[in-house]
DNA sequence: CTGAAAGCGCTTACAG
DNA sequence: CTGAAAGCGCTTACAG
């Protein structure tokens, strides 16, 4: 508000109904495809709008059609970047976002993007003022509460990204119950650990609970004796995961045999902390991630990891929102298969890879 | 449209003023903060916009306040993605977009994204109807010419990011001159290479033009040989560099002492097709690139770059379009500093690093 | 401090 | 096929 305002009249469609000689609904209907305009009467309307370079406002279309073609995208904008490559963790949510772009786009929907602080106060206004402006709004990580999503969908159709299933939405995840599973299969049966922890996510991720789980029962149910607990509670983050394992060897506490982390940046943080100290991975202590953040084959030892369809988690997250705009009720949960992915951190063997660091190519070309 | 509505009714200012037995005139104001209502009506509104969930239609504010506090950001978005890595590159204008959102976050602005596809049609009404949603348009790449930059021009602002000045819009870029002057010193000065080749990036746009003559400029002054030409032709990605190395080398053409590639990800895809070959690098050729996107650093070798201040880019690129709403005029380019990054790639010695791939910490923490 | 009313720029029945 | 008119949900002078 402050001070912003254009400069130049701009030309409504009165200004092109005017110079084209005919009444506003017809240079509505012919810009909208509406009825069928007579050939005489398109060409003129089509003459003016060029002639004026005339935009339909977004705003007057959207409140008197009641469709702003607009999807809200809501998630959390981290702190400082200890790591460097802690940008990479962006890429996650990025490529998530260009999946909801692109099918948005398919139905001539717009994605409105929003992050928010970590410490913002207002939250639930900020994403209140969001939700205005689109026809929809989809939520990456846990930011309202139950009751706060309840209330809100009210108002506009919700999804939730990674968060918990609710009655007034619908969440889309991925299947981390068999991802992990598949995972400590290799860790415990192919490798034959017998001794792992978890290295923890953020403390009230459903994706980071759900994992916990299923590595508890699965390592307990092959036999293996399982670290877990508040020493090992990290935060997603590779400054995190660091601190997780700097501070349990500064209190000389023995390591496991494979750390399962909780998504690929912590693990990154591992193997930093874990290399300071002389440790080798994986010979002595085997680490292993969870998302296949693009980062995670350059590491050294690449990571073996279990892999999210990333892109088509935005991709569900729109086509599921879309189809809720205009139905009232369906499903409440979405979710999508992942992929172990086994690289070499795990302990499994070097596999031979072209000398650079973009051995893994798809198409050829050369 | 299709299909696409509301379910339930969704509460109005009208139902919150009778809720609360005002008018929709102190609903507003107490909402907006406007004029100095009575602590009375203020508790009485703020009760009723609770209860009934309220959230004020942003079309309907946008129409009557002429604002719709919304910026529009329009890129490309590439087809098939040869190379894994390739997905870097949407690092780089998710990085710029970043920084846009964060700024347009201060200033109570949201981010409308919008990519089009490489090979579509409609390019100039697609942005359009985009603009229509939006105060200000900012554009990457070169997607429109300057007299349709002009004719929209008329009906929004416009900032275009590595674009061509232009009286009717701002250009934001980097310092390529002074970046590539430097690289080329360090190249020949340093390290007395006398035979160069510029890989170059999208022919059309006006960073690789940029980029290209001061190439050609200091390589000569510096009295080293240079190559040119078509057969020098990439197109930023990483799959266009390798072609050009390997085409060079499939007609048995003498490689330069050092290739001097438009960006990284060309430098990628360079590195990779030598690699291919047996070429070491940077013994036999040194390469480097431009960007300094964050694979960079992880490269066999180290990719010696420019690095961009990309999100800086993006921060400049909504302030300088937020001025331009308030006033009519102003600058019409603004120009931001790069940095040589030196690494190994250029024939650099080896630095000794820590034993893994996150080595480069910025805060420390274990 | 507060309310009645105009107006923002479109879309869309409703007549003709 | 086309136009006059109502209405979408807000903000904001203008009176009081």
């Amino acid at each position: 508000m402050a001070g912003v305002r254009r400069a130049k009249a701009i030309p409504t469609i009165y200004d092109v109904a005017s110079r084209a000689g005919v009444s506003i609904a017809s240079v509505s209907r012919v810009l909208n495809g509406q009825g069928s305009p007579k050939a005489e009467t398109r060409k003129r309307v089509l003459r003016a709008v060029r002639a004026l370079s005339f935009v339909p406002d977004g705003a007057a279309r959207a409140l008197s059609s009641n469709l702003k073609e607009v999807v809200a995208v809501v998630f959390r904008r981290g702190g400082e970047v200890a790591f460097e490559d802690e940008e990479e963790n962006l890429l996650f949510m990025d490529v998530i976002n260009r999946g909801i772009e692109v099918a948005a786009q398919r139905r001539g929907f717009d994605v409105l993007i929003s992050s928010v602080g970590v410490q913002e106060e207002n939250v639930v206004a900020r994403i209140a003022a969001i939700a205005g402006k689109a026809d929809g709004v989809i939520l990456h990580d846990q930011m309202l509460s139950k009751i706060e999503i309840a209330r809100l969908a009210d108002v506009v159709p919700i999804v939730t990204l990674a968060g918990n299933p609710s009655s007034a939405s619908i969440n889309v995840r991925c299947d981390n119950g068999s991802g992990m599973r598949a995972l400590i299969h290799h860790l415990v049966t192919d490798h034959g650990y017998r001794n792992l922890a978890y290295l923890s996510g953020g403390a009230d991720s459903p994706d980071n609970l759900a994992r916990a789980r299923v590595f508890e029962t699965e390592a307990v149910a092959g036999g293996a004796q399982i670290q877990v607990g508040p020493a090992w509670q990290g935060d997603y983050s590779a400054v995190g995961g660091a601190n997780v394992i700097a501070a349990l060897l500064n209190r000389g506490r023995e390591l496991p045999r494979a750390i399962v982390c909780a998504n690929d940046q912590a693990a990154m943080g591992a193997m930093y902390a874990l290399a300071r100290r002389g440790i080798k991975v994986p010979e002595e202590v085997a680490v292993t991630g969870f998302d296949d953040v693009p980062v995670a084959r350059h590491l050294h030892p690449p990571l073996t990891t279990v892999r999210q369809p990333i892109k088509e988690l935005g991709l569900t997250a729109f086509e599921v929102l879309y189809a809720r705009m205009g139905t009232a009720r369906g499903q409440h949960e979405v979710v999508l298969p992942v992929q172990l992915i086994i690289r070499e951190s795990c302990g499994c063997a070097h596999s031979p890879a072209l000398p650079q660091a973009s051995a893994s190519v798809a198409g050829g070309g050369t």
